[in-house]
DNA sequence: TCAGATAAAATCGCGC
DNA sequence: GCGCGATTTTATCTGA
């Protein structure tokens, strides 16, 4: 039982860190949120650049893709190293 | 041609700090995973503590409506002001 | 050809299948906003009357996740069999 | 407060009416969602399914509007009765 | 690696 | 028309 105590309060510390994080997330999806909101009141339409974000967003993951495949292309070729 | 430019660039200045909240919040999203990696390393069970987490965000998220509920209930009955 | 003719029906049975019971989802939203607007007009704020919706709904979801929650604590534990 | 008493009766008939009518509504989503399921099994892909109905739904809205604007016109015309 | 579950983002629709 | 809430769609993550 004094164990089960223990892993307790280990696991409340492991809970309320996560919590502050998700905490920090939030607010920074707020932020973001907020930007958005700037952004329309000089006149641009927050759909759109949503989809700007989303278009290089993807760009940028399939280039990483890619580079990630070239790597795999030097190893196999023994050039890695 | 010289005010396209110009929106061109308060544009772009709007997408990357966009970009660059999301990039802090990815980053906050990893070190998430990661203390759930390291519970899960001392014995503790990550579907268990998914479940506590979302758990506490739902009371938290629920006292502050009834709080709310509380004040239009009172307006509703004009007793608010 | 005759295959895609008979994929075609079968896709198009789905299809409708989907279209039916949307309409009948429809249908139902539109009964649940008669009834706010019914409410309304025999003296009740229509606001308030979501917001106690939305609560017990949470509730309702809240109680369901504290039963699983107590099932997974009771798995992790080795007492559920 | 014997009338708020009644009035509590009265409002909890009409929550209860609407809690009704969004378990009705929850049940047929979850059909459309098995449909989707069933689809799968039997090998369409159901984002393509998706998208056809949202297609579809948009034809339909929008051949609707020109219903009504052919309406208006006749109406205006005084062809209308 | 894929399916299933979970969470996030985007879209839609309503009421004000 | 705008904000807000609900719904739907998309992306992420975990476990098999």
């Amino acid at each position: 039982m004094a164990s089960n105590t223990l892993d307790g309060g280990h696991l409340r510390a492991f809970i309320e860190r996560i919590e502050r994080l998700e905490e920090e997330k939030r607010a920074i999806a707020d932020d973001i949120k907020d930007v958005y909101g700037e952004a329309k009141g000089t006149g641009f339409d927050p759909k759109v650049m949503r989809r700007i974000v989303s278009l290089r967003r993807q760009d940028k993951g399939k280039r990483q893709e890619e580079a990630e495949i070239l790597d795999l292309y030097l190893s196999a070729l023994g050039m890695s190293e």
